[in-house]
DNA sequence: TCTGGGGTCCTAGGACCC
DNA sequence: TCTGGGGTCCTAGGACCC
């Protein structure tokens, strides 16, 4: 038996950066940081000097005072990030997409047709480079865990291959942030007890592991420790929710001023509804405390929607019952998400013009035309464009 | 080190139903 | 006077991922 289900992870190195030193030769070789206020992604040669992902602006350029920094081109991103999973599903038509910029591929039904595991996550990466022009790093195992962590092993441009037989031997001696889900709180937790491997993991014990992390987290890393994953590649699926968020500078805002920004963000999140054909049924309203402690607080309406109308009106009675906590504590971000999206595969599309959220549309459409399209979301969400009228919010 | 924007999954209590 | 068991949905919080 030497065809179990094979799985690639592939997934493309420092991508936003990468992306930019593909499209500007002077950035090749130097380190990149694509990103303003927070760095979004960082070059291998930013990476080197410590430049991490999520990091102030002003931290990395002190770490790298001679890095160069980009905006970020979404647009860029999206055009590589589709041209590369072209390539996956020319592949195989088992794919499963993570995010952007990675993906599992389920090969195990391709040996007698096209060759080994190995042989094929040797040419994913070759058709990568040359009709993209991109790095990528590719983790072959038997699991989706196991090529995941061996992929983040192989980073950057590598390629691993996890034998059957040499399971065990690769996955116990590496420290266990290494571990898919494990993150720093239980990274700590564990650490506490004098336990920085894999291979310590597995000799704990279930019910040591649940008493320590909980039942669901602890089943999961002691099936994990023990090289357990039984969960196949999904195709085609599909977002559980939709969101947009802002964090804000210093404040005073007024509750005018959150209602304007509540507003934008819904106009965001359901046009990318409509756009997607998806309508959902929970509103939640994410804050973030002055003192960077955070709060849900949510609400699900009987009838899926993705009008700009009612999804804003639950928005808004939520920011309103929230008005006092966040006098007392200030806050420092406001997001909105809609959940509970429609699983039906065929949303009947929402003309535009019969849309409740149409004048809406037309304001901020007709601040971008005046302001470009970077002032629009200041503009917008700030309501300080005089000629446009902001919904106030009601009481 | 003063921390963005987009997501996923899990837990736990309470309401409600059979 | 004491007091079932199972299931689903909703809300809120938390850990984690890229």
């Amino acid at each position: 038996m030497s065809t179990g289900a094979t799985i690639l992870h592939a997934d493309l190195d420092a991508f936003y950066a990468s992306v930019e030193q593909r499209d500007d030769p002077r950035l090749r070789g130097r380190p990149v940081i694509v990103g303003g206020g927070v760095v979004l992604a960082a070059s291998y040669e930013a990476k080197a000097r410590g430049v991490r992902s999520a990091m102030g602006g002003r931290q990395a350029r002190r770490l790298c005072p001679d890095a160069v920094v980009v905006p970020p081109r979404m647009s860029a991103y999206t055009s590589a990030s589709r041209a590369v999973f072209e390539i996956f599903r020319e592949t195989t038509p088992l794919v499963e997409g993570l995010s952007i910029d990675e993906a599992f591929l389920d090969v195990g039904g391709l040996r007698r047709l096209v060759g080994p595991p190995t042989d094929i996550a040797v040419r994913l990466r070759r058709e990568v480079r040359e009709r993209v022009g991109l790095p990528i790093t590719v983790g072959v195992a038997r699991t989706k865990f196991l090529a995941k962590v061996a992929s983040g092993v192989a980073k950057p441009d590598g390629l691993l291959v996890v034998s059957p037989a040499g399971e065990l031997a690769f996955l116990h001696p590496l420290p266990v942030e290494r571990l898919w889900g494990v993150g720093p709180v239980t990274a700590a937790k564990l650490r506490e007890r004098r336990i920085r491997t894999v291979g310590q993991v597995a000799r704990l014990g279930e019910a040591t592991l649940v008493s320590l992390l909980g039942a669901g987290a602890g089943r999961h890393l002691h099936a994990l420790a023990h090289n357990r994953d039984p969960r196949p590649v999904q195709v085609g699926r599909r977002r559980g929710s939709m969101g947009a968020q802002h964090a804000l500078g210093r404040g005073p805002y007024s509750p005018a001023d959150l209602d304007a920004i509540l507003a934008g963000l819904v106009d965001r999140v359901t046009r990318r509804m409509r756009a997607a054909r998806r309508a959902g049924r929970t509103i939640t309203l994410r804050l973030r405390f002055a003192d960077y402690t955070r709060a849900t607080r949510s609400h699900t309406v009987a009838k899926a929607t993705a009008e700009t109308i009612p999804v804003l009106g639950a928005a808004r009675a939520l920011l309103r019952a929230a008005l006092p906590e966040i006098d007392r504590r200030g806050v420092t971000l406001i997001g909105v998400s809609v959940g509970n999206l429609d699983d039906s595969p065929v949303q009947p599309p929402l003309p535009f013009d019969r849309d409740p959220g149409a004048d809406l549309d037309a304001a901020v459409d007709a601040v971008r035309d005046r302001f470009g399209s970077t002032a629009v979301t200041r503009a917008v969400l700030l309501g300080r464009d005089p000629g446009l009228e902001m919904p106030r919010l009601p009481d």
